[in-house]
DNA sequence: TCCTCCCTGTTC
DNA sequence: GAACAGGGAGGA
């Protein structure tokens, strides 16, 4: 599942593919994976891809248009979303949502393919003033690996469980069940503590565990859980050094306790209970 | 602030 | 044939 890591490195494969590229036709095979604010998709037309780039867990295409306002295309891959491409006519899959004809800088026509499995993901055509009405956009918080290790503190509010407070986008961006489970693993953190009740000292230690978590899955390509593929195909392989996330049950690999499963917002949440207090 | 729903494929 | 996976929207 798509967190900043895997988007990050969807961007840096897919960019490659893309760069200079004009979009030429949009086909839009399932109504509901066109987010509500959306411009048409076919609004893209004659627009250049000028850069590939990501903020949280959301893709953006930064497009060079003629004269109007310029226009980005955003994608929320959610739990399957993939974006790659194909060269020439290749037919849409069962999954395929959406299918993107461009021209390549060379003169090639190419495809840009989205397929997503579960449907949860989602295509946003926006300028600037559309995404300025969008209030996950404007309230998404800090990007970790441009915070320094003060900045997690004051933004620990509330009661409410520590690992629901690093999941609110609006709090830090692009961390989602997995690098939430493994940073407070790394930092020795129970996922229960209310947010508000962490110290100078454990955010900082936080930071860290969040910045070298992120930064090491990303030199792995992401983590690959069933669906999540690179823009080349491949899978990642982050999910090998997993030392909580999806082992509920076994064994803690630090010290060897069994690890506990709970659930946490509606989320499946894995910690040790002798590493993490 | 917490719960349910959206989706579909896989696993129990 | 039910449970599970899960980010975010929207409602209680």
């Amino acid at each position: 599942m798509p967190e900043l890591p895997e988007v990050e490195t969807i961007a840096t494969t897919l960019y490659p593919h893309v760069r200079g590229a004009v979009f030429t036709s949009a086909q839009l095979l399932r109504l509901s994976s066109l987010h509500p604010l959306s411009l048409p998709l076919n609004s893209l037309c004659g627009h250049k891809i000028s850069e590939v780039g990501r903020r949280g867990k959301l893709l953006l295409f930064k497009l060079v248009g003629q004269a109007d306002a310029p226009l980005q295309l955003v994608a929320h891959l959610r739990m399957t979303g993939r974006l790659f491409t194909a060269s020439g006519e290749s037919e849409p899959g069962k999954h395929t949502r959406c299918v993107f004809g461009l021209q390549a800088k060379d003169g090639e026509s190419k495809q840009l393919f989205f397929d997503d499995t579960r449907a949860f993901g989602k295509l946003l055509v926006a300028t600037q003033d559309i995404l300025e009405k969008w209030t996950f956009w404007t309230s998404l918080g800090p990007e970790p690996l441009e915070m320094r290790p003060e900045e997690l503190l004051p933004r620990l509010k509330g009661a409410r469980p520590l690992k629901t407070a690093l999941m609110d986008q609006s709090v830090i961006a692009g961390i989602g069940n997995i690098y939430a489970d493994e940073s407070l693993f790394t930092a020795g953190i129970s996922p229960l503590r209310p947010a508000s009740e962490i110290s100078e000292n454990e955010a900082r230690k936080l930071m860290d565990a969040i910045q070298k978590i992120l930064r090491k899955s990303i030199s792995q390509c992401g983590s690959s859980i069933r669906d999540y593929r690179d823009a080349d195909g491949n899978a990642g392989a982050f999910q090998n050094t997993f030392r909580v996330y999806g082992r509920g049950g076994k064994e803690c690999k630090k010290c060897g306790a069994t690890l506990i499963k709970i659930k946490l917002g509606g989320r499946a949440t894995v910690y040790c209970p002798d590493c993490q207090s």
